[in-house]
RNA sequence: GCCGGGGUAGGGUAGCGGUUAUCCUGUGGCCCUGUGGAGGCUACGAUUCGAGUUCGAUUCUCGAUCCCGGCCCCA
């Protein structure tokens, strides 16, 4: 009777790990090269933080728990509402824009398929504090730039939801955010319904109906020819000239909405090939969620990258330095564990934990992948030298311990 | 929550009503305490779980569970 591992989760197995951390730790360097620092909530906080953004319905896919206090409280789904608790808790005066990122595992109860953990993680960005185009324009560069460094060819498209709110503002809040809903789902034929329903102006029908459907690099001005010169659509405009000077390769979609009432902004979402149903693996924008925390009314923007459905399709290996094994007789043992402390502060290296034979010792070398075998035996031990093998080629040369580390250096 | 396809040693597999459950690989030991990738010998190791049908189930039926894919959802 053995016990599994829970549905959902992953073991990462050596090689796996050291191809996550080798991702993870390319990403950290590009972010960390863009101004972001890294940032540490905790894995839970009180169920109450992830209702009040998302709402009672998500409590179903949480792992929550009452402790032993009788708090209610819960795995952490995602990173945004923490961060944001974060900064309304401890961080409200300090000087804006706040750049910060985390890598971060979250939990969802939810059935696990391609791209789809119990367990997953997440590498987000949050930039606190700009509401104006560049913050926007940056956070999206860095996105495909992350992405771009991690050898991921995505398909970016962008939208500014201010052109769609513009028109529907004359519509009650409710009514806004369920068609915003429908929107996001693409579920055209029942946003036609409801809006007949609802007996919308015909002229807005029409105009929206337009709208959603404008892709491509056109698509600007055919919604300016649709809602007039509004101002959301210079701030549109504007954030596209940084995107080209950041030259940022995008597709304008008037058709990304995100359907939650705090998205105001810039949108976007990355797509990547491969993944089947779950491809996306990124997806961001501009929104406001501060006051709603009980802080005040500061303008945040970032995204999130889903970790492992990039892992997923990310075939860069890591580069590895090659471990050196020492080879001893039980004469040497004591010399071998001397060498190995020499050794260690240049390459990894092993010594026989087993008591193995010399032919076994060598072959485990082999097994290894040892770049270099360093023999101890009772010859080299009197000349307080060591043989060092190469075991590449098979030449082999008798040296000092300082030799040794001199010529793995090169 | 719903719909498909699956589950036999650590990995990969054969058997499809009665086998000592097949083979490959792996791992440990030995051949072999001074030169590796090979070989030989040997040991280790499996029918996902439960119920039913049957004289007898790895094999058929049902349920559960887990895995894979899809729907829903996706903060």
């Amino acid at each position: 009777m053995t016990i599994s591992r829970p549905r959902g989760t992953r073991d990462f197995l050596p090689e796996d790990t050291r191809c996550r951390r080798n991702v993870e730790n390319i990403l950290r360097r590009v972010v960390r090269n863009w101004g972001f620092q890294e940032i540490i909530t905790p894995t839970f906080e009180s169920l109450e933080l992830f209702t009040m953004k998302s709402g009672e319905g998500i409590v179903g896919e949480l792992y929550n728990f009452t402790d032993k206090g009788d708090r209610e409280m819960t795995l952490r789904p995602e990173l945004t509402a923490p961060v944001m608790r974060m900064y309304v808790n401890e961080m409200q005066a300090r000087q804006r824009p706040l750049k910060l990122f985390y890598f971060e595992n979250c939990f969802r109860y939810e059935r696990p398929q391609k791209g789809r953990f119990r367990e997953f993680w997440q590498f987000g960005v949050e930039l606190i504090g700009s509401d104006k185009a560049d913050a926007d324009a940056e956070v999206i560069a860095l996105a495909s730039e992350m992405l771009k460094a991690v050898g991921i060819r995505g398909d970016l498209h962008v939208n500014h939801l201010g052109v769609i709110r513009h028109l529907l503002s004359v519509l009650e809040t409710e009514q806004q955010s369920r068609i915003m809903r429908l929107v996001d789902k693409k579920e055209y034929q029942a946003l036609e319904d409801y809006l007949a329903e609802m007996n919308a102006p015909s002229d807005l029908r029409m105009k929206l109906i337009e709208l959603i459907d404008l892709t491509g690099n056109d698509a600007i001005e055919k919604a300016r020819m649709l809602v007039g010169d509004i101002p959301e659509l210079a701030a549109y405009q504007e954030l596209l000239t940084l995107l080209d000077t950041y030259r940022v390769e995008y597709t304008i979609d008037f058709g990304i909405a995100r359907g939650l009432d705090y998205y105001t902004g810039m949108v976007f979402e990355v797509y990547a090939e491969g993944l089947g149903a779950q491809k996306q693996v990124c997806g961001g924008g501009s929104y406001q969620l501060i006051k709603l925390f009980g802080g005040g009314d500061v303008p945040s923007t970032g995204f999130g990258l889903g970790f492992d459905r990039i892992m997923e399709v990310c075939t860069i290996e890591p580069e590895e330095a090659k471990p050196v094994v020492i080879i001893a007789m039980e004469s040497t043992r004591l010399e071998a564990v001397k060498t190995a402390m020499q050794l260690r502060p240049h390459v990894p290296v092993h010594i026989d934990l087993m008591k193995r034979n010399f032919k076994a010792q060598l072959s485990y070398a082999n097994y290894l992948e040892a770049g270099y075998a360093v023999i101890i035996g009772d010859k080299e031990a009197a000349a307080g030298k060591v043989m060092l093998k190469d075991m590449q080629s098979g030449e082999q040369e008798l040296l000092t311990v300082e030799e040794v580390i001199r010529k793995l250096r090169v």
